[in-house]
DNA sequence: TCTGGGGTCCTAGGACCC
DNA sequence: TCTGGGGTCCTAGGACCC
């Protein structure tokens, strides 16, 4: 059987679903049709730009520069804050139209998914028609557009749906690389970043078609296992099956924050840390899981970056004997100075299921598990800000951390741990 | 005026064991 | 006195994606 492909894309999803809000709240102008941005707060230190519109981009105004930058190439730039509860919601439609319209899929970020189209021609006809009529149903019932891709592999579906933008779709089989993929500068093939584009480049490697045709013996040696992937990419080769979402463990989670002002020693940043680890100990056990490894990352303010992790003695999901673990590595990488953004994760995961039972033995153990599944079912059912370390009243400035946390208009209560 | 946040995967070096 | 090599685990850091 031969193997179809359909890769769709929400054209720049951010700022199409904060034009589609406004447009249905009665807004006149349709950002996408204006040069537009969705940008961080430059007064919290996150003025960058999320998201553009396609008239900005003919402005040179690329996605992850700062907002200065942007408007400097473009000073009439509109721009407006991110709403991540709307992109939640959106994302979470734009899935379900995706699943309706065939359950074989993988959500592969926030606006993207790839379906396995293999033996449905029969059913619901040539893969064109059938990623058209997916492109179609996504304009009608959501607002806004999507770039569908279709191909015989992920990548090359993938790669399809960048040949045409917006509310397009396009082909791209391995007959037909050496006419639209291969004439392509190298860096637009996936995975293909700056520092590989370089390493490409000092290799005589400019476009995808003089990797296609270069000694993968050679690539490796340079790029290692890389080299042997992006190789296979550039001739359109990617065995990667179409694996349904539910059937993708979470491999780590991890939090982070940039501060709206630099903090000056322990005493401003372990707080920030205690309500890090709360808020992220609180998905992890949402998610059912409990962690190994977890690690710290501190950035000052010349965005020098340190990073240190620990295995655990055993496997945990306990506020408090995160929050312990956290704060001794902050004391090994901390040096003193200014901290600029704060960062932690916890990963190699495994089922907090029956787990946690096991530890029951331990009656200090117990009840720490007592209070934090106490405080989780406060959270779910009141918010995220029903409850908070009693270390916030010295620093509130931090509330906004916890943006994960289910939302609530509740009045908060304090919480003396 | 600078430069977000959440992920995954790979590599390399050191420790340790056999 | 001087000397092996293979395997695994742990940690730090980098590259890439959206």
């Amino acid at each position: 059987m031969k193997r179809i492909i359909i890769h769709a894309d929400v054209n720049s999803a951010f700022l199409s679903w904060s034009a589609v809000r406004l447009l249905r709240e009665g807004a006149c102008q349709d950002l996408r049709l204006i040069p537009s941005a969705v940008g961080g707060d430059e007064k919290l230190r996150k003025g960058i730009i999320l998201a553009k519109s396609i008239p900005a981009k003919k402005y040179g105004v690329t996605t992850g520069e700062p907002i200065w930058q942007a408007k400097k190439k473009c000073p009439d730039l509109v721009i407006i804050p991110g709403d991540y509860a709307l992109y939640s919601r959106m994302s979470n439609s734009f899935m379900s139209v995706v699943k309706d319209f065939s359950p074989l899929c993988q959500q592969f970020s926030v606006d993207e998914c790839f379906i396995d189209y293999s033996g449905m021609e029969k059913v619901l006809g040539p893969p064109e028609q059938a990623a058209d009529e997916l492109r179609k149903r996504v304009k009608e019932r959501l607002g806004f557009t999507v770039s569908v891709g279709v191909s015989t592999c992920k990548v090359l579906a993938k790669m399809a749906g960048e040949l045409k933008k917006p509310d397009a779709v396009s082909t791209l089989y391995p007959s037909e690389l050496e006419e639209k993929l291969w004439p392509l500068p190298v860096r637009e093939l996936f995975l293909v970043g700056r520092a590989t584009e370089k390493k490409l480049v000092s290799l005589g490697i400019s476009n995808i078609g003089a990797l296609a045709h270069s000694d993968p013996q050679m690539i490796k040696k340079y790029l290692g296992l890389y080299g042997t992937t992006i190789w296979e990419y550039s001739n359109g080769i990617d065995p990667d099956p179409v694996i349904p979402s539910d059937k993708t463990p979470v491999k780590s989670y991890s939090q982070s924050a940039t501060l709206p002002v630099d903090l000056l020693s322990p005493d401003e940043i372990i707080p920030v840390l205690s309500k890090l680890c709360s808020s992220l100990a609180y998905r992890m056990r949402s998610g059912g899981a409990c962690c190994s490894v977890v690690s710290l990352y501190l950035k000052d303010s010349s965005f020098n970056a340190v990073a240190h992790q620990h295995r655990l003695s055993r496997p945990s999901d306990i506020t408090c004997e995160l929050l312990k673990e956290l704060t001794a590595l902050f004391y090994k990488t901390y040096q003193g100075g200014s901290v600029r953004a704060i960062g932690i994760s916890f990963s190699d995961l495994c089922s907090a299921e029956g787990f946690s039972l096991s530890l029951f033995d331990d009656r200090s153990l117990a009840k720490k598990i007592i209070i934090d599944g106490t405080c989780d079912k406060i959270k779910n059912r009141y918010g995220g800000k029903a409850l908070s370390p009693a270390s916030e009243l010295l620093s509130p400035q931090f509330a906004h951390l916890t943006r994960y946390e289910p939302t609530s208009d509740r009045p908060r209560t304090f919480c003396p741990f």
